[in-house]
DNA sequence: AGCACA
């Protein structure tokens, strides 16, 4: 029922609007749905809200966003207002004792029994956990990997399976060519399109010299680099004279070739 | 070293 109430706390304690998450988790456990429910009536939305197993995640990232300036949803702007709005209407209900009681009971447990809900008080988790030794990334460093070494037969499926458990990973394309040896060989090009360049180099370090069949000692080893021509698209980073105009839409993962490219052009 | 898709 009451898993751990740190939002509450955490509300009570500075009620910084950063700290959305804390709110709206302390709406979707810690409040009292029957008072919401008959003030704001919106019975479908609510009982559909609540009845979600995932629905606190929705919850919480809804109520980072609305307690800034970006609008959601009109579903989800009511919701987020009465989660924000709850603790200081409290003042004028006749069910504050109530709901201070249930509120304080839980809130000591949460505490103790939960030490790694103690990562959530801190405010915005820290993206320099996350970062291995990648800070610095290579100048050639793109968001789509070319990968060389796949055996003949590899499939889609099981080219994507190598990098689906990479953060970013979008999407796999194979492409079959000839070797240069014309014995007859093929070979098996492999393009990997990540969400951006870090991402993609994560990956890279990660799999260079991955071994396809390891009971076989020499044979079918990965090589991984950037893609010379990186993007699902055509290019639009390398060419300076198309920095100006055309598409536009391809996600910003480098900023380094955004302003002018590297002609020296005045 | 070997780089396609639009």
């Amino acid at each position: 029922m009451y898993p751990f109430i740190n939002g509450g706390q955490q509300q009570l304690k500075d009620g910084l609007p950063r700290t959305g998450y804390g709110a709206g988790r302390d709406r979707d456990v810690g409040y009292p749905r029957d008072r919401v429910y008959e003030d704001q009536m919106g019975r479908a939305g609510w009982r559909d809200g609540d009845g979600l197993g995932g629905g606190g995640d929705m919850m919480g990232y809804g109520g980072g966003l609305g307690g800034n300036e970006l609008g959601m949803g009109p579903g989800l702007g009511p919701l987020v207002g009465g989660g924000g709005l709850g603790p200081l209407g409290m003042g004028g209900l006749p069910d504050e004792s109530q709901l201070m009681g249930g509120r304080m009971g839980p809130l000591d447990v949460g505490m103790g029994g939960r030490p790694g809900a103690l990562g959530l008080n801190g405010g915005a988790p820290e993206p320099d956990v996350l970062r291995g030794g990648l800070d610095v990334l290579p100048p050639d460093a793109s968001s789509t990997l070319f990968v060389d070494g796949l055996p003949e037969d590899c499939s889609r499926r099981e080219a994507a399976h190598i990098f689906r458990p990479f953060i970013g990973f979008k999407e796999v394309r194979l492409v079959h060519k000839d070797a240069k040896r014309a014995d007859g060989g093929k070979v098996v090009l492999c393009f990997v399109e990540f969400a951006d360049a870090r991402c993609a180099a994560t990956a890279l370090e990660a799999l260079q010299g991955y071994k396809f069949d390891e009971t076989d000692h020499e044979s079918y080893v990965l090589r991984l680099t950037f893609a010379r021509h990186p993007g699902p698209r055509g290019p639009v980073r390398d060419d300076p004279y198309r920095v100006g105009g055309g598409r536009d839409r391809g996600d910003d993962y480098n900023s380094r070739s955004r302003g002018g490219g590297g002609v020296g052009r005045r």
